[in-house]
DNA sequence: AACGCGCTCAACCGCCTGTGT
DNA sequence: TACACAGGCGGTTGAGCGCGT
Protein backbone atom coordinates (compact mmCIF):
# COMPACT_ATOMS: atom_id res chain seq x y z
CA UNK A 1 0.00 0.00 0.00
CA UNK A 2 1.19 3.64 -0.50
CA UNK A 3 1.99 6.09 -3.36
CA UNK A 4 3.03 5.13 -6.10
CA UNK A 5 6.88 5.32 -6.32
CA UNK A 6 6.69 8.44 -8.54
CA UNK A 7 4.85 10.27 -5.46
CA UNK A 8 7.42 9.17 -2.99
CA UNK A 9 9.96 11.54 -4.37
CA UNK A 10 8.65 14.52 -4.01
CA UNK A 11 5.09 16.00 -1.64
CA UNK A 12 2.77 15.84 -4.37
CA UNK A 13 -0.72 16.66 -3.77
CA UNK A 14 -3.41 13.78 -3.92
CA UNK A 15 -7.17 14.43 -4.25
CA UNK A 16 -9.94 16.72 -6.27
CA UNK A 17 -8.26 18.75 -8.70
CA UNK A 18 -8.86 22.46 -8.19
CA UNK A 19 -9.49 24.50 -11.30
CA UNK A 20 -6.12 26.30 -10.98
CA UNK A 21 -4.81 22.82 -11.62
CA UNK A 22 -6.81 21.87 -14.70
CA UNK A 23 -6.02 24.96 -16.09
CA UNK A 24 -2.16 24.72 -16.08
CA UNK A 25 -2.65 20.98 -16.90
CA UNK A 26 -4.94 22.23 -19.94
CA UNK A 27 -3.05 25.10 -21.21
CA UNK A 28 0.62 23.05 -20.85
CA UNK A 29 -0.86 20.08 -23.16
CA UNK A 30 -2.74 21.92 -25.39
CA UNK A 31 0.75 23.89 -26.07
CA UNK A 32 3.19 20.99 -25.62
CA UNK A 33 1.08 17.50 -26.29
CA UNK A 34 2.07 15.53 -23.05
CA UNK A 35 5.08 13.89 -23.92
CA UNK A 36 6.24 11.60 -21.77
CA UNK A 37 3.75 12.29 -18.63
CA UNK A 38 5.71 11.74 -15.78
CA UNK A 39 7.65 15.13 -16.92
CA UNK A 40 4.61 16.50 -17.50
CA UNK A 41 3.77 17.85 -14.13
CA UNK A 42 7.51 19.04 -13.71
CA UNK A 43 7.62 21.32 -16.96
CA UNK A 44 3.77 22.51 -16.32
CA UNK A 45 4.43 23.36 -12.49
CA UNK A 46 2.27 21.07 -11.07
CA UNK A 47 2.40 19.33 -7.60
CA UNK A 48 0.88 15.97 -8.96
CA UNK A 49 2.48 12.83 -10.02
CA UNK A 50 2.21 12.03 -13.84
CA UNK A 51 -0.14 8.95 -13.66
CA UNK A 52 -2.20 11.69 -11.50
CA UNK A 53 -1.65 14.01 -14.63
CA UNK A 54 -2.42 11.70 -16.99
CA UNK A 55 -5.91 10.40 -15.12
CA UNK A 56 -7.16 14.10 -15.40
CA UNK A 57 -6.31 14.46 -18.93
CA UNK A 58 -7.68 11.47 -19.88
CA UNK A 59 -10.86 11.34 -18.03
CA UNK A 60 -11.93 14.96 -17.55
CA UNK A 61 -9.58 17.73 -19.65
CA UNK A 62 -9.84 15.67 -22.78
CA UNK A 63 -11.24 18.23 -25.65
CA UNK A 64 -13.52 15.22 -27.37
CA UNK A 65 -15.06 14.10 -24.74
CA UNK A 66 -18.72 13.83 -24.77
CA UNK A 67 -20.30 15.23 -21.84
CA UNK A 68 -23.71 14.42 -19.97
CA UNK A 69 -25.82 11.06 -19.14
CA UNK A 70 -25.69 7.71 -21.55
CA UNK A 71 -27.73 7.29 -24.22
CA UNK A 72 -29.81 4.27 -24.40
CA UNK A 73 -27.89 3.62 -27.60
CA UNK A 74 -25.00 3.39 -25.63
CA UNK A 75 -26.15 1.52 -23.06
CA UNK A 76 -27.35 -1.24 -25.09
CA UNK A 77 -24.10 -1.07 -26.98
CA UNK A 78 -22.29 -1.52 -23.46
CA UNK A 79 -23.73 -4.42 -22.61
CA UNK A 80 -23.56 -6.23 -25.71
CA UNK A 81 -20.12 -5.68 -25.55
CA UNK A 82 -19.71 -6.54 -22.00
CA UNK A 83 -21.23 -10.15 -23.10
CA UNK A 84 -18.61 -10.01 -25.46
CA UNK A 85 -15.29 -8.29 -23.77
CA UNK A 86 -16.35 -9.01 -19.85
CA UNK A 87 -14.83 -5.98 -18.04
CA UNK A 88 -12.19 -4.96 -20.49
CA UNK A 89 -13.27 -1.37 -20.06
CA UNK A 90 -10.86 0.41 -22.36
CA UNK A 91 -11.71 -2.01 -24.87
CA UNK A 92 -15.42 -0.94 -24.51
CA UNK A 93 -14.63 2.18 -24.17
CA UNK A 94 -12.84 2.87 -27.67
CA UNK A 95 -15.92 1.12 -28.89
CA UNK A 96 -17.83 4.22 -28.03
CA UNK A 97 -16.30 7.72 -28.82
CA UNK A 98 -15.90 10.50 -26.03
CA UNK A 99 -16.43 7.64 -23.29
CA UNK A 100 -13.73 6.87 -20.98
CA UNK A 101 -13.61 3.52 -19.41
CA UNK A 102 -13.69 4.47 -15.95
CA UNK A 103 -16.93 6.25 -16.85
CA UNK A 104 -18.25 3.48 -18.45
CA UNK A 105 -17.10 1.45 -15.38
CA UNK A 106 -18.86 3.42 -13.01
CA UNK A 107 -22.11 3.23 -15.02
CA UNK A 108 -21.87 -0.55 -15.52
CA UNK A 109 -21.00 -0.79 -12.02
CA UNK A 110 -23.83 1.70 -10.50
CA UNK A 111 -26.96 1.56 -12.99
CA UNK A 112 -26.22 -1.35 -15.53
CA UNK A 113 -25.77 -4.15 -13.49
CA UNK A 114 -28.67 -3.37 -11.22
CA UNK A 115 -30.74 -2.95 -14.54
CA UNK A 116 -29.99 -6.20 -15.76
CA UNK A 117 -30.41 -8.38 -12.57
CA UNK A 118 -33.92 -6.72 -12.66
CA UNK A 119 -34.12 -8.24 -16.38
CA UNK A 120 -33.19 -11.51 -15.19
CA UNK A 121 -29.86 -11.18 -16.40
CA UNK A 122 -26.79 -12.19 -14.59
CA UNK A 123 -24.64 -9.34 -15.40
CA UNK A 124 -21.46 -10.96 -14.97
CA UNK A 125 -22.26 -14.20 -17.65
CA UNK A 126 -24.96 -12.91 -19.25
CA UNK A 127 -27.01 -15.36 -18.39
CA UNK A 128 -30.46 -16.16 -16.88
CA UNK A 129 -30.32 -15.46 -13.30
CA UNK A 130 -31.48 -18.61 -10.90
CA UNK A 131 -35.45 -18.63 -10.50
CA UNK A 132 -35.09 -17.74 -6.65
CA UNK A 133 -32.57 -14.85 -7.70
CA UNK A 134 -34.79 -13.09 -9.71
CA UNK A 135 -37.46 -13.10 -7.14
CA UNK A 136 -35.13 -11.74 -4.52
CA UNK A 137 -34.14 -9.31 -7.44
CA UNK A 138 -37.94 -8.37 -8.05
CA UNK A 139 -38.69 -8.15 -4.22
CA UNK A 140 -35.86 -5.56 -3.92
CA UNK A 141 -37.53 -3.59 -6.88
CA UNK A 142 -41.08 -4.19 -7.16
CA UNK A 143 -41.42 -1.16 -9.51
CA UNK A 144 -38.91 -2.28 -11.75
CA UNK A 145 -39.08 -2.00 -15.26
CA UNK A 146 -41.16 -4.64 -17.52
CA UNK A 147 -38.77 -6.97 -19.33
CA UNK A 148 -38.84 -5.96 -22.92
CA UNK A 149 -40.49 -7.70 -25.55
CA UNK A 150 -38.18 -10.15 -27.00
CA UNK A 151 -38.92 -11.55 -30.29
CA UNK A 152 -39.81 -15.40 -30.85
CA UNK A 153 -36.14 -16.20 -32.37
CA UNK A 154 -33.84 -18.28 -30.81
CA UNK A 155 -30.93 -15.73 -29.62
CA UNK A 156 -28.04 -17.72 -28.02
CA UNK A 157 -28.19 -17.40 -24.38
CA UNK A 158 -24.92 -15.95 -23.71
CA UNK A 159 -26.30 -12.65 -25.82
CA UNK A 160 -28.09 -10.65 -23.17
CA UNK A 161 -29.18 -8.01 -25.43
CA UNK A 162 -32.35 -7.98 -27.58
CA UNK A 163 -30.56 -5.87 -29.81
CA UNK A 164 -29.32 -8.50 -32.15
CA UNK A 165 -30.16 -9.27 -35.07
CA UNK A 166 -30.30 -13.03 -36.16
CA UNK A 167 -30.99 -14.59 -39.23
CA UNK A 168 -32.16 -18.22 -38.01
CA UNK A 169 -31.81 -20.94 -40.32
CA UNK A 170 -30.35 -19.33 -42.98
CA UNK A 171 -26.90 -21.82 -42.04
CA UNK A 172 -28.41 -23.78 -44.79
CA UNK A 173 -25.38 -25.31 -47.15
CA UNK A 174 -26.75 -27.43 -49.97
CA UNK A 175 -24.26 -27.07 -52.16
CA UNK A 176 -21.60 -28.58 -49.86
CA UNK A 177 -23.84 -31.67 -48.84
CA UNK A 178 -23.09 -30.90 -45.26
CA UNK A 179 -25.11 -31.54 -41.98
CA UNK A 180 -26.71 -28.38 -40.90
CA UNK A 181 -27.83 -28.32 -37.29
CA UNK A 182 -31.77 -26.64 -37.10
CA UNK A 183 -30.73 -24.49 -34.55
CA UNK A 184 -27.40 -23.12 -36.46
CA UNK A 185 -27.40 -19.35 -36.71
CA UNK A 186 -26.14 -16.41 -37.72
CA UNK A 187 -26.44 -12.74 -36.59
CA UNK A 188 -24.78 -9.58 -35.57
CA UNK A 189 -25.83 -6.64 -33.99
CA UNK A 190 -27.29 -3.57 -34.02
CA UNK A 191 -24.47 -1.47 -34.31
CA UNK A 192 -23.05 -4.22 -37.14
CA UNK A 193 -19.54 -4.18 -35.57
CA UNK A 194 -19.65 -7.99 -34.44
CA UNK A 195 -20.89 -11.17 -36.11
CA UNK A 196 -21.90 -14.08 -34.30
CA UNK A 197 -22.15 -17.55 -35.74
CA UNK A 198 -23.73 -20.26 -33.17
CA UNK A 199 -24.66 -23.81 -33.00
CA UNK A 200 -26.62 -24.99 -29.86
CA UNK A 201 -27.29 -28.01 -31.49
CA UNK A 202 -27.16 -31.51 -29.13
CA UNK A 203 -27.64 -33.43 -31.80
CA UNK A 204 -24.29 -33.68 -34.02
CA UNK A 205 -22.05 -31.43 -35.79
CA UNK A 206 -22.82 -28.85 -37.87
CA UNK A 207 -20.96 -26.29 -40.31
CA UNK A 208 -21.88 -24.02 -42.75
CA UNK A 209 -19.69 -21.04 -44.67
CA UNK A 210 -20.97 -17.58 -45.21
CA UNK A 211 -20.22 -18.15 -49.48
CA UNK A 212 -23.17 -20.93 -48.97
CA UNK A 213 -25.88 -18.85 -47.27
CA UNK A 214 -25.12 -16.16 -49.44
CA UNK A 215 -25.59 -16.82 -53.49
CA UNK A 216 -23.45 -14.51 -55.30
CA UNK A 217 -20.62 -15.30 -52.50
CA UNK A 218 -18.24 -17.75 -54.00
CA UNK A 219 -17.89 -20.66 -52.89
CA UNK A 220 -15.24 -21.60 -50.10
CA UNK A 221 -12.77 -24.53 -50.38
CA UNK A 222 -13.13 -26.93 -47.24
CA UNK A 223 -11.76 -29.99 -46.34
CA UNK A 224 -13.93 -32.64 -46.59
CA UNK A 225 -13.04 -34.31 -43.48
CA UNK A 226 -14.25 -31.60 -41.59
CA UNK A 227 -17.89 -33.23 -41.97
CA UNK A 228 -16.80 -36.11 -39.66
CA UNK A 229 -15.35 -34.04 -36.96
CA UNK A 230 -17.57 -32.48 -34.45
CA UNK A 231 -16.81 -28.95 -35.25
CA UNK A 232 -18.61 -25.52 -35.74
CA UNK A 233 -16.62 -23.55 -38.43
CA UNK A 234 -17.65 -20.33 -40.22
CA UNK A 235 -15.81 -19.75 -43.58
CA UNK A 236 -14.95 -16.02 -44.39
CA UNK A 237 -13.34 -15.65 -47.81
CA UNK A 238 -11.57 -12.53 -48.71
CA UNK A 239 -11.50 -11.60 -44.71
CA UNK A 240 -12.66 -7.86 -43.80
CA UNK A 241 -10.07 -5.57 -42.71
CA UNK A 242 -8.75 -6.19 -39.56
CA UNK A 243 -10.64 -9.27 -38.89
CA UNK A 244 -10.31 -10.50 -35.18
CA UNK A 245 -12.13 -13.56 -33.56
CA UNK A 246 -13.37 -15.42 -30.31
CA UNK A 247 -14.83 -18.23 -29.45
CA UNK A 248 -15.34 -20.69 -26.50
CA UNK A 249 -13.08 -23.23 -25.58
CA UNK A 250 -14.79 -26.48 -25.57
CA UNK A 251 -12.96 -27.75 -21.99
CA UNK A 252 -13.51 -24.87 -20.09
CA UNK A 253 -15.18 -22.15 -19.73
CA UNK A 254 -12.38 -19.70 -21.49
CA UNK A 255 -12.24 -18.15 -24.42
CA UNK A 256 -9.41 -18.55 -27.21
CA UNK A 257 -9.04 -15.15 -29.83
CA UNK A 258 -6.88 -14.12 -32.34
CA UNK A 259 -6.57 -12.16 -35.90
CA UNK A 260 -7.89 -13.09 -39.15
CA UNK A 261 -4.58 -14.27 -40.82
CA UNK A 262 -5.51 -17.77 -41.37
CA UNK A 263 -9.12 -16.90 -43.13
CA UNK A 264 -7.07 -14.78 -45.50
CA UNK A 265 -5.18 -18.54 -46.87
CA UNK A 266 -8.77 -19.34 -46.99
CA UNK A 267 -8.27 -21.74 -44.27
CA UNK A 268 -10.91 -23.19 -42.37
CA UNK A 269 -11.86 -21.56 -39.01
CA UNK A 270 -11.97 -23.69 -36.52
CA UNK A 271 -14.42 -22.23 -34.50
CA UNK A 272 -15.15 -24.60 -31.27
CA UNK A 273 -16.03 -28.16 -30.48
CA UNK A 274 -19.68 -28.48 -29.97
CA UNK A 275 -20.70 -29.24 -26.73
CA UNK A 276 -24.07 -30.66 -26.20
CA UNK A 277 -24.95 -29.46 -22.89
CA UNK A 278 -23.64 -25.57 -23.85
CA UNK A 279 -24.25 -23.58 -26.75
CA UNK A 280 -21.01 -22.79 -29.35
CA UNK A 281 -20.26 -19.69 -30.46
CA UNK A 282 -18.11 -17.57 -32.16
CA UNK A 283 -17.24 -13.84 -32.37
CA UNK A 284 -16.13 -11.72 -35.14
CA UNK A 285 -15.10 -8.46 -35.37
CA UNK A 286 -13.34 -6.15 -37.70
CA UNK A 287 -11.16 -3.03 -36.33
CA UNK A 288 -12.18 -1.09 -39.33
CA UNK A 289 -14.42 1.79 -37.66
CA UNK A 290 -16.35 2.21 -41.34
CA UNK A 291 -16.46 -1.65 -41.75
CA UNK A 292 -20.19 -2.90 -41.36
CA UNK A 293 -20.86 -6.73 -41.66
CA UNK A 294 -24.42 -6.50 -43.24
CA UNK A 295 -22.75 -5.12 -46.41
CA UNK A 296 -19.64 -7.49 -46.74
CA UNK A 297 -22.10 -10.45 -45.45
CA UNK A 298 -24.65 -9.68 -48.73
CA UNK A 299 -22.13 -8.34 -50.95
CA UNK A 300 -19.62 -10.96 -50.78
CA UNK A 301 -16.53 -7.94 -50.34
CA UNK A 302 -16.00 -4.76 -49.00
CA UNK A 303 -17.70 -2.02 -49.90
CA UNK A 304 -20.34 -2.36 -51.45
CA UNK A 305 -20.93 -3.15 -55.42
CA UNK A 306 -22.00 -1.08 -57.95
CA UNK A 307 -24.85 -2.95 -58.56
CA UNK A 308 -25.99 -2.03 -55.00
CA UNK A 309 -25.37 1.27 -55.32
CA UNK A 310 -27.21 1.85 -58.59
CA UNK A 311 -30.22 0.75 -57.18
CA UNK A 312 -29.48 2.38 -54.06
CA UNK A 313 -30.39 -0.37 -51.92
CA UNK A 314 -28.91 -0.33 -48.16
CA UNK A 315 -28.95 -3.63 -47.02
CA UNK A 316 -28.73 -2.41 -43.71
CA UNK A 317 -31.78 -0.16 -43.44
CA UNK A 318 -33.05 -2.32 -40.80
CA UNK A 319 -30.20 -1.47 -38.81
CA UNK A 320 -31.10 1.87 -37.59
CA UNK A 321 -30.08 2.45 -34.37
CA UNK A 322 -33.55 4.46 -32.83
CA UNK A 323 -35.74 1.49 -33.46
CA UNK A 324 -36.63 -0.86 -30.86
CA UNK A 325 -35.50 -4.29 -32.12
CA UNK A 326 -38.32 -6.86 -32.89
CA UNK A 327 -40.23 -9.26 -35.41
CA UNK A 328 -40.84 -6.88 -37.82
CA UNK A 329 -37.65 -5.10 -37.84
CA UNK A 330 -36.56 -8.76 -39.05
CA UNK A 331 -39.11 -9.96 -41.45
CA UNK A 332 -38.44 -6.60 -43.20
CA UNK A 333 -34.93 -6.95 -43.47
CA UNK A 334 -35.61 -10.31 -44.99
CA UNK A 335 -37.75 -9.31 -47.54
CA UNK A 336 -35.04 -6.79 -48.07
CA UNK A 337 -32.61 -9.44 -48.75
CA UNK A 338 -34.67 -11.52 -50.68
CA UNK A 339 -34.53 -8.56 -52.99
CA UNK A 340 -30.87 -8.30 -53.27
CA UNK A 341 -30.90 -11.72 -54.29
CA UNK A 342 -33.56 -11.08 -56.96
CA UNK A 343 -31.51 -8.06 -58.19
CA UNK A 344 -28.48 -10.52 -58.56
CA UNK A 345 -30.40 -13.36 -60.15
CA UNK A 346 -31.98 -11.41 -63.06
C1' DA B 1 -33.49 21.26 10.33
C1' DA B 2 -31.02 17.13 11.16
C1' DC B 3 -29.92 12.76 10.13
C1' DG B 4 -29.15 8.46 7.63
C1' DC B 5 -28.83 6.18 3.51
C1' DG B 6 -27.79 5.19 -1.21
C1' DC B 7 -25.85 6.72 -5.39
C1' DT B 8 -22.49 8.87 -8.45
C1' DC B 9 -18.13 9.72 -10.00
C1' DA B 10 -13.38 11.47 -9.62
C1' DA B 11 -9.32 9.79 -8.12
C1' DC B 12 -6.25 6.52 -6.12
C1' DC B 13 -4.05 1.92 -5.69
C1' DG B 14 -1.63 -2.04 -7.03
C1' DC B 15 -0.60 -4.94 -10.60
C1' DC B 16 0.89 -5.99 -15.22
C1' DT B 17 3.28 -5.16 -19.49
C1' DG B 18 6.43 -3.02 -22.60
C1' DT B 19 10.69 -0.73 -23.31
C1' DG B 20 15.26 0.87 -22.62
C1' DT B 21 19.68 0.14 -20.56
C1' DT C 1 19.23 -11.65 -18.38
C1' DA C 2 18.06 -8.49 -14.89
C1' DC C 3 16.56 -4.35 -13.55
C1' DA C 4 14.23 0.23 -13.52
C1' DC C 5 10.88 2.95 -15.15
C1' DA C 6 6.65 4.63 -17.53
C1' DG C 7 2.25 3.79 -19.13
C1' DG C 8 -2.01 1.40 -19.00
C1' DC C 9 -5.57 -1.14 -16.82
C1' DG C 10 -9.24 -2.83 -13.63
C1' DG C 11 -10.67 -2.72 -8.89
C1' DT C 12 -11.65 0.05 -5.08
C1' DT C 13 -12.36 4.07 -2.23
C1' DG C 14 -14.42 8.07 -0.36
C1' DA C 15 -16.27 12.87 -0.87
C1' DG C 16 -20.22 15.07 -2.17
C1' DC C 17 -24.85 15.15 -3.30
C1' DG C 18 -29.88 14.23 -3.32
C1' DC C 19 -33.66 12.19 -1.24
C1' DG C 20 -36.64 10.29 2.26
C1' DT C 21 -37.84 10.20 7.02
Amino acid sequence: MGRHSCCYKQKLRKGLWSPEEDDKLLKYITKFGHGCWSSVPKLSGLQRCGKSCRLRWINYLRPDLKRGTFSQQEENLIIELHALLGNRWSQIAAQLPGRTDNEIKNLWNSCIKKKLRQRGIDPSTHKPLEDDEVQKEKAASPAAAPEPILNKFVRPTNCSSANYFSLPNLAYSPDCGSRIGQSQQLWFNKSDKFLSAAANSSSGFSFTSVSSLFPSVPSSGFSSSMELKPLTSLIVENSPPGLHWEAPNSSNSSWSSGAGDSLFDGNLFPCTQMMPERESHAHFHSQSDDFKWSEYLLNGSFPLSTELQSQNIDPCCEIKEEEPFGIEGLGFWLQNQQQVFDIRET
